[in-house]
DNA sequence: TGACATCTACGACGAACTTCGTAGATACTC
DNA sequence: GAGTATCTACGAAGTTCGTCGTAGATGTCA
């Protein structure tokens, strides 16, 4: 698996709108990251992507439609662990410590988060 | 504040040397780099963190001594925020589920963060 | 069919990042 | 004091990334 390589930032992006979008092609991409005057450079950066793997095309019509390759979850994952190896020594605990601190979760979502770990001793135990 | 600017991979390597020694001379984090041979790379890297704030720069002696501008538990956050936003659409939950579902957090872990939240719903309510 | 629109491919550019070599200044040692 | 070691400063090269312009192929339509 070559998924070890990670998106840049600009790549990252196309991937969000793929992931919500689902398969598209270029003009859609670059219209739902309002940059229909940048077609070229979307074009390119799927074009390179396609190389790298990390979107699939379908080139059977002539405007080629391309999906993402990995889902966003994978992703997510992915980058997670990545920080987690590169800035918190692995440890997750502090990285949910840092991302509570941000206080950016509504309640609601300190609910979800105790569901999560109840899942996850349940699992352990 | 200038804190918006995120440090590259280079730059984070060496950070993480200065928050685990303290300041130290150029030599000190090129050896405790394993690149003793790279002692120019670490010098120009440390001169370019030094114009962008990333570190700061005692020169009273001939030979300097660096240290980090930012506390590691301040440049995690503010790495987390940048990842919650980019990756995340902000939702602190959806980046602690994926953390946790990494596997790698341990039982002691898992404790901890659940005290955490305890905190956080004290505060709250 | 001819004019025009749309698509892909590709090369080139500038900016940021990383690396290294060299020069010059300063300290150390005998 | 001469020679050596160590330090900073700086420029240049190689890479990656993001951007865009242009060329050429293909489709559309009056």
């Amino acid at each position: 698996m070559k998924d070890r390589k990670k998106p840049t930032e600009a790549e990252l992006g196309i991937l969000r709108v793929l992931w919500t979008r689902g398969p598209s092609t270029v003009r859609e991409v670059a219209e739902s990251m309002g940059r229909e005057g940048a077609y070229t450079t979307v074009l390119k950066l799927l074009q390179i992507m396609t190389e790298k793997g990390l979107v699939v095309r379908d080139e059977r019509a002539r405007t080629h439609i391309y999906e993402a390759a990995s889902s966003e979850s994978h992703t997510q994952k992915q980058l997670v662990t990545d920080l987690l190896d590169r800035v918190f020594d692995g440890s997750a605990a502090k990285l949910v410590l840092q991302a509570l601190s941000t206080g950016k979760a509504t309640p609601a979502e300190l609910a979800e988060i105790r569901k999560l770990l109840d899942k996850h001793r349940g699992g352990r135990k």
